[in-house]
DNA sequence: AACTATTGATAATG
DNA sequence: TCATTATCAATAGTT
């Protein structure tokens, strides 16, 4: 347990100079691989221990991380000079851009579930939770989109049912008056002059 | 304040993932940098921001760190192409083939329900998978069902507009007959002895 | 940018 | 190297 701040030195004894490189490498190491993620950042780090063993990290990989280094280099230094100078550049560029590409081709491939070699429990878990996370959102809107359609589809029958309803009951009322008609005209004693017409009648009240 | 411990993934909000790029930068910036002087390390640290924004820190020079790591590269490679080290990748690789199989083959019988004693988490993320496999029948199934329910409501909503249009024509027909069967008694000098008849007749016909 | 409640990192220790 | 734990450092969410 440290008790206190500690001072940004050089640790003087080798062993416990070794330890904490270990502890902090594997710290560092974590911190830059949750910063590409987290903040959609590229981010190389390359880190040579005293003994001159080689630690690194790359969010894409190396090359690409200081392609594009030296590109920016470059640019700042001399930018726009000579065409050799810019055909390298764009040389450069179709390489990065390859690279990232492939980046996300694989990345794809992981989120298909295709090609899930090499990755560990935690970045199977983050991608097992965008997918959940990805499915909850697809099927909720798809879900929601279809309610709404039979809902709208719901309004619009009754609404055609209710007309159904209205002009049956006002075919009824027209049927119903012809047949008061009918027998008004038979009781003051009036002649139908044709025929064809009561049948007409009675067939559509039928 | 944070209120959970928070996931690694990539911060869809814009400005929140600037805020976090900002202040993880330079975390990991000052860790890097302690880091060398505590441990007598070289190190090299590239960021680029989702914005492609470049951000650098190096214990000696980003030259001299990239061409290092570039060296222990090409000497790395130079290893491969040796055939003895070769030999030891390839038996290396029918070791670790070899492993995978077997995996595979447990992982078969597994799934036969043929050898389930001994649970372990591989066993776990098994079961797992085959609820995904579930969930996914019931919801193709489910969907098909919300499907089928739309066709069944359009199909019904038509069959109602029909009768709906086959009302329309009948009312109108009935219509028409009686204005016909007006204008002949207008004609054969007859007289309509009910004057409300006539208007019920043009207000039903409206 | 400043403020804190929390989590996270890690120095010391076994 | 690994585990534990007390402590400090980093930082997510908020103002």
């Amino acid at each position: 347990m440290r008790r206190g701040k500690v001072e940004i030195r050089m640790i003087e004894n080798s062993s416990s100079r070794q330890v904490t490189f270990s502890k902090r490498k594997n710290g560092l190491l974590k911190k830059a691989k949750e910063l590409a993620i987290l903040c959609d950042a590229e981010v190389g780090l390359i880190i040579f221990s005293s003994t001159s063993k080689l630690h690194h990290f790359a969010s894409t990989s190396m090359k690409s991380v200081i392609e594009r280094y030296n590109k920016l280099k470059e640019e700042h230094h001399h930018q726009l000079l000579n065409p050799s100078s810019e055909l390298k550049f764009w040389k450069k560029e179709v390489s990065s851009l390859r690279q990232q590409l492939q980046y996300w081709q694989d990345y794809h491939r992981q989120l298909m579930g295709e090609e899930l070699s090499g990755l560990s429990v935690k970045d199977l878990q983050s991608l097992e939770n965008q997918l959940e996370t990805s499915l909850k959102n697809i099927r909720m809107r798809k879900d929601q989109i279809l309610t709404n359609e039979i809902q709208e589809l719901n309004r619009k029958g009754h609404l055609i049912h209710q007309e159904n309803i209205e002009l049956h009951r006002k075919a009824d009322l027209i049927c119903q008056e012809n047949v008061e008609r009918q027998r008004k005209e038979a009781n003051e004693g009036m002649l139908i002059s044709s025929c064809s017409y009561r049948n007409l009648v009675l067939t559509n009240c039928g």
